[in-house]
RNA sequence: GCGCCGGUAGCUCAGCGGAUAGAGCAUCGGAUUUCUAAUCCGAUGGUCGCGGGUUCGACUCCCGCCCGGCGUACCA
């Protein structure tokens, strides 16, 4: 059957004559003629197309809300919302890409009782703050909240004053009102402290932005309410009984909307966030990047939007859940002293390490050539440190847990962010070395492609097109910087002096052009894929 | 108890119906008078947790076990 397909497929023009090669298979070799046209194809100079590889956006555009980072205002942000921001952050970069309106939604904690502890706590440490709410500044937000607990859990009177605190706000008390509204910029400025480094950016809606919604998911509930319905009360909650979950007794498990004391919690604000995302932002498809112990959550969630049929049905859900990130002995991440590792330490340590490790010498003794400045070489830390984190939490499977290891990620070998930098810095040097502006390479020269190093380099140039397609399709950054890493390699070959080819002084001059069009290429590919990661290069390292 | 996610080379991880299971680190051995060696080439190393089944073919799908983690009504 196989030589029958083969002596009838008429492919001539661009693939070798395909070779039977055991039980079930047959190989396809394109010709490297074909591969050259392709590559010739792809846009670039001033070319709107070029920074894009050529990649055209999609015909139909959705609108896609990804659920993203999430931390809670009371306390600083920590390793685990490093995950969703990274992940979310890139997932939304690829939709993008593709050409599709997202919102990225920072569905921040800024409501509940612990506020109420705070409010009272601040009003008390801080009295000024009630005269000049704007002022306030709280240096450690993480140590307050464990000062505000321990007062609360030891102090009887403080307690009370919390409790009427929270109802206080709830009510809407315009005094408590306002420091709690100087509290919570207060602790999103040190958020945004955080995404602004990380080149993160999003829209802060925390839960007391749905308030209205909220009783207005609890009207709708009222409204469809039976005895012994899909909505009813139980043991004095409003609930909800989404089919297929059971308590560890074996009973209907519900999903509680109204708590026996008349509060809300997360399953009412995420009701509430539905309608918004529906009905206000018009969302096709809504994606949760939400750590996977949450995965029971979110289908029941999922089950009662659909059950209740508050949504379209073409209205997609998803959870996109992750792993959890360890600490190198692969316990639970925790600080020397047993609290919650910071987020910003953990990135500052990042970049404290790259720094070093931009000084580092060639291994043989030979003087360094690097000619960074002091200036410089910070900035490269900055961006290397970063990359590092970032690269190395998308580089793993997302259901997977990762071992959170500094010296893993900033390793120079291997699928790190340093390897992939540096080649990017190592094409640039040599378009300067080549003297030649990229940008301004003649387009219409010929591709010449004839060492194995430089048709391979051409094959893995190709497969950008399919790596993205599965990397939006199935929501996997993962595909995406093993791709880059593929790529990188086979570039580090193709410009390596025993296997590879000679660029800047390769001859005649028609092949030198073709090379240096290869590195433009690769050097595109890189910035635009490490881009869709969350990732700056940069020019020099 | 039930459900979900892991269990792949000494270590960290990919692969999740197709051809001899892949990388990096580590170990050992090569290249190199640089187009920035943060490189390249090679070797060693794996009954893919265990046992059944489906299939022409299973790390990949199904069933049953064993480990580890998480969830399982008023935290998120």
């Amino acid at each position: 059957m196989a030589s029958a397909i083969i002596e009838r497929v008429e492919i001539d023009d661009f693939c070798e004559p395909p070779q039977v090669a055991g039980p079930g298979f047959i190989n396809f070799r394109l010709k490297p003629s074909f591969l050259a046209r392709c590559l010739e194809a792809v846009p670039g100079g001033d070319d709107p197309l070029a920074a894009r590889v050529g990649i055209e956006p999609t015909r139909d555009a959705q609108t896609i809300v990804i659920d993203l980072s999430s931390p809670n205002l009371a306390k600083e942000m920590h390793v685990g919302h490093l995950r969703s921001t990274v992940i979310g952050d890139c997932i939304a970069r690829v939709l993008e890409f593709e050409g599709h309106t997202v919102h990225r939604e920072n569905h921040v904690g800024d409501w509940g009782t612990q506020f109420g502890m705070l409010v009272a706590y601040l009003r008390s440490v801080q009295p000024e703050v009630a005269d000049k709410p704007d002022d306030i500044v709280i240096a450690d937000l993480e140590s307050f909240y464990v000062q505000a607990k321990a007062r609360f859990d030891a102090d009887d009177d403080f307690g009370r004053e919390s409790r009427d605190t929270v109802v206080a706000l709830q009510r809407g008390d315009p005094s408590t009102r306002r420091i709690w509204k100087a509290f919570c910029e207060e602790s999103l400025r040190h958020c945004h402290a955080i995404y602004d480094r990380l080149g993160v950016r999003l829209i802060d809606r925390g839960e007391s932005f749905y308030a209205d919604l909220m009783e207005e998911v609890i009207r709708r509930l009222e409204a469809v309410k039976k005895a012994d319905g899909f909505v009813r009360d139980s043991e004095g909650a409003l609930c909800v009984f989404p089919e297929g979950f059971t308590t560890r007794d074996g009973l209907p498990l519900p999903m509680i909307v109204r708590k026996s004391d008349g509060g809300f919690n997360y399953a009412t604000s995420d009701l509430a966030t539905i309608l918004h995302r529906v009905d206000t932002l018009k969302a096709d498809r809504i994606i949760y990047v939400v750590g996977l112990a949450q995965k029971q959550h979110f289908a029941m969630l999922f089950s009662a939007v659909r059950r209740l049929g508050w949504v379209d049905q073409k209205v997609s859900f998803e959870h996109l859940g992750f792993g959890n990130v360890l600490a190198a002995d692969g316990r639970p991440f925790k600080t020397r002293e047993g609290g919650t590792a910071k987020l910003g330490k953990l990135l500052d340590e990042a970049v404290k390490r790259a720094r070093a490790v931009t000084q580092d010498q060639p291994a043989d003794g030979r003087p360094s050539i690097r000619t960074l400045s002091p200036d410089q070489a910070d900035a490269v830390a900055e961006a290397v440190g970063l990359a590092a984190v970032k690269y190395f939490d998308l580089a793993h499977a997302l259901q997977s847990d990762y071992k959170f290891d500094l010296n893993t990620m900033l390793a120079m070998e291997g699928n790190t962010a340093p390897y992939m930098l540096y080649a990017y810095a190592r094409i640039r040097s040599i378009g300067r070395k080549a003297g030649v502006d990229f940008a301004a390479l003649p387009s219409d020269q010929a591709i010449i492609l004839e060492h194995a190093s430089e048709i391979s380099l051409a094959k893995k140039l190709l497969q950008l097109t399919e790596t993205l397609d599965v990397v939006s399709r199935e929501l996997r950054p993962n595909v995406l910087t093993d791709y880059l890493y593929e790529l990188a390699r086979a570039f580090s070959r193709f410009y390596d002096k025993k296997i590879g080819v000679r660029v800047v002084d390769a001859t005649p001059e028609n092949v030198r052009t073709s090379r240096l069009r290869l590195c433009d290429l690769t050097a595109r590919t890189l910035k635009l894929g490490l881009h869709l990661l969350g990732i700056n290069t940069v020019e020099q390292m």
